[in-house]
DNA sequence: CCCGTAAAAACAGTATACTGATTTTCTGAT
DNA sequence: ATCAGAAAATCAGTATACTGTTTTTACGGG
């Protein structure tokens, strides 16, 4: 596997993170730290301690039987979304200002291929495009406390971003609004970039709501009795 | 010690989360695994475990002998500050709207404290009274994630806050930006409230920006060629 | 007295082992 | 067949032990 950093844990760490991103990971999956452990040829302590990380930034939760995704209540989405409208435009707003050329190319080539995998509908392409979307104009973030506030709260929708580009509806009107800021980012107009940075935060969380809305519907209809023991809590 | 979960790992997190606010660890302190463990009568892994979890949350930095509080570069306050502008002004004029007669006694029960204690020039108690303040309001804020990312940005500044308290006119001022903020409060006006809080953010930022060029002076002065060995860093 | 080198110590990282709680599976009785 | 209860399995939490690296200290030569 992957080993980037000497460092086993960082290492386990970084390949959950890349799965959670890629929505590799369901949230009826258990991660187990044994399994993870034998996977990767290591002992129990590394991949726990991964594990735990994950759990104190709040994408994971500890369950009796090991560790799984956590789901966003219908509250959590409109939280998380406050906090990402105050934080994303306005950030997004200095990376139009101070992007460099090579950084306004990284954004162009990952919005044709969010482009190509919507004409393709390839699921899994569209969401590693998205990653890298908005991984590209983070790059003009100088601010790195900034850019790392802002992918923590993208990554919480991970679990809820599978959902949303699987209707071919939402998915169009999502990708419309990616494109908008794109073209915004390339007449490199700061104004323009907030702005339509924040309309397109709107439209998301109202996707969110939506998906997860029904989301929750369904799985109320499908088991009326259904609870998910759980721990561990980090507030 | 303090158990109030029945899980050692987060005992021993937030004895040492409680001991950072206050400021009763110093960046030229190691704190070492085992020796925490020693003092709580248990084994090294649940004491290493909270050091990780706070090494990650970016409190704490993993030296090769050690951990040690982070100590901020004046871009990381420049950055820090910038996110609080964002976030601050805005969730505390929230708080100005939603909260209770309840919430409003231990705002100006906290700020009460803060003034004795300014006047008593009784450091320690400064610093608690300043937390006891933050916390209240945020109890206010109704949205957790919001209320989370806010108190996670300001305990940052736990090893400048230290200097700035120190320097009697610093202090003074500080104090008084927080009770005009503490009087748009009590006029239950959120936008005076979110006025005053911009204000505070930038006159914050700029006390804490001196104090710590001032300190990274004394420190060059004192040793010219001293370098901290540094090991692990999370983005 | 200063510097280089070797020995010792300190510490993070990793591995393995044990424990207790909870859940699942198995068994047998009604 | 269904349910109760017991046995087994699973897994998180904790403890102890080992390893390798870095820093400090100690020693000896210049």
């Amino acid at each position: 596997m992957l080993k980037l950093s000497d460092n086993l844990v960082d290492a386990i760490y970084a390949d959950l993170r890349q799965k959670l991103q890629r929505s590799a990971v369901s949230p009826s999956d258990r991660l187990v730290d044994t399994e993870i452990a034998n996977a990767h040829g290591i002992s129990r302590m590394p991949a726990r301690e991964a594990l735990l990380r994950l759990v104190s930034e709040g994408y994971l939760v500890g369950t009796t039987r090991g560790f799984a995704v956590r789901e966003l209540s219908l509250e959590d989405i409109s939280g998380l979304f406050e906090v990402r409208r105050q934080l994303e435009p306005r950030a997004a707003a200095c990376a139009a200002r101070d992007m460099t050329p090579e950084i306004e190319a990284e954004i162009t080539a990952a919005m044709n291929r969010v482009e190509r995998a919507l004409g393709e509908s390839d699921i899994p392409a569209l969401l590693a495009a998205n990653v890298d979307f908005r991984n590209a104009w983070l790059k003009a973030v100088s601010n790195p406390h900034m850019a790392a506030t802002i992918s923590r709260f993208i990554d919480y929708f991970q679990s809820v971003r599978l959902g949303t580009f699987a209707d071919p509806g939402t998915a169009e009107l999502y990708i419309d609004g990616l494109s908008r800021i794109h073209a915004a980012f390339l007449a490199r107009d700061p104004l323009m970039v907030q702005d339509r940075m924040t309309l397109f935060m709107f439209a998301a969380e109202e996707a969110y709501l939506s998906v997860r809305r029904r989301q929750l519907q369904e799985a109320e209809a499908q088991r009326p009795a259904r609870r998910r023991t759980q721990k561990r809590g980090t507030a």
